[in-house]
DNA sequence: TTGAACAATAGGGAAATCCCTACTTCGGAA
DNA sequence: TTCCGAAGTAGGGATTTCCCTATTGTTCAA
């Protein structure tokens, strides 16, 4: 087997040092390199690439949200392995927005981390329980955010229709040709959909579309 | 503690009634019926309404999705469990539309559905972390979606606070007034940006910016 | 130190959008 | 049947937005 190699980014070096010994117990892991924050993993990125960069998530200077997404900016095929000491609701989706692979805590045991490199050095995901349990929680304040909006206006179908052309961009005009009839009319469409929905113009319109998820983009 | 109440619902006897063994092993649930399919779990409800339902996914007649999503229609307290033998990402995401609490392989361990019985009966969620893995791959893509984008343009500090205004709904005029300039000098920003974008007009500015998610909202 | 590039400011006129009113059609209720 | 309301159609005039041009101040490198 290869040698997977590995890049730590965290601000203590005592937590760097024991987690190095603890990968050692890997023999197909090799720790390249070390870093001590974000600006400093972007200087190590240049000599040294890495499989997979261990992160932390709190750290001063450059966080590690802000490490990752520049980090994957420059280099899209890095895997990136967040690590965070407590459960923090807002890095979690921050973090994950930013393009990590895996989330665990730094606390896991050995054979965790060990699941964490397999998986995400294969092309793979990981996240430990605790993570779950809030991703799963917060799958669902998606999906009740999705239940509550049923009580939407009504719209007709030629509301529908146009509301569509608007959220793909096209003005009176251009939507007036495209279904056949005079931009006026569409105007009136329009002013029934901002009283019906309660915004001014069509700006706020299609905020309220894309708020409300009845346009999909 | 009360007994939680539980239907279960699959088109095979004998999955049926090993899965009741399995939750007689817990002194607080209660089966209190069965149905071997979706129409058939309908007519049970009109008699018995239990806490949590064990919903089989793939079944004939009326499917887990069609199923879940009548049973929360006219019962919108029931807690419903989702049971898959395999991993089939189309109907997770159906599922999951259709309101379920939790999803799980039928082949988790009884420790697995000791977990999801209480978390779903105290109001939770629960997934495993097969399921886990799976929706996080789904984040993955949307990740992606917005990593291939074509590199956006930099905007200054003026512009980023026009441009969050302007996705909140505000006219010229507002923003002018907020940010104490000239309407006028609001909109020369406005047509900075629409260049920068490659939009001709606010509507698609707006687009663009929940698109490329720039805001978020 | 002197341009050059760029950010921020703003005006005038053209274009698109918004508001109010009005006509036609069609299906269901009195 | 007749009448009413809802949906679809559209025009006139006010308002807002958009495009082109221009000035000022700042930074940075020749």
């Amino acid at each position: 087997m290869e040698t997977i190699k590995v890049i730590l980014v965290d601000d203590h070096k005592i937590f760097r040092d024991g987690f190095r010994l603890l990968l050692q117990s890997f023999p197909y892991v090799d720790v390249i390199c070390e870093a001590s924050n974000g600006l400093e993993l972007l200087k190590v990125l240049e000599v040294n690439i890495p499989d997979i960069i261990f992160m932390d998530v709190n750290m001063p200077h450059v966080d590690g949200v802000e490490a990752s997404k520049r980090a994957l900016e420059k280099y899209p095929d890095l895997k990136i392995i967040a690590l965070t000491t407590f459960l923090d609701d807002d890095y979690l989706e921050q973090m994950l927005m930013a393009g990590v692979e895996a989330y665990m805590l730094k606390n896991a045991d050995i054979e965790e981390f060990e699941k964490a490199i397999l998986k995400v050095y294969s092309g793979g995901n990981y996240f430990s329980a605790e993570i779950v349990a809030l991703l799963s929680d917060k799958l669902n304040i998606l999906r009740s955010r999705k239940v509550q909006q049923m009580e939407l206006p009504v719209f007709t179908d030629r509301e529908k229709e146009i509301l569509e052309l608007i959220c793909k961009g096209f003005g009176n005009k251009e939507i007036a040709e495209k279904i056949f009839i005079s931009p006026k009319t569409v105007e009136k469409h329009k002013s029934s959909l901002f009283q019906k929905t309660g915004v001014l113009n069509t700006v706020n319109l299609v905020i309220f579309s894309f708020k409300h998820q009845i346009v999909n983009f």
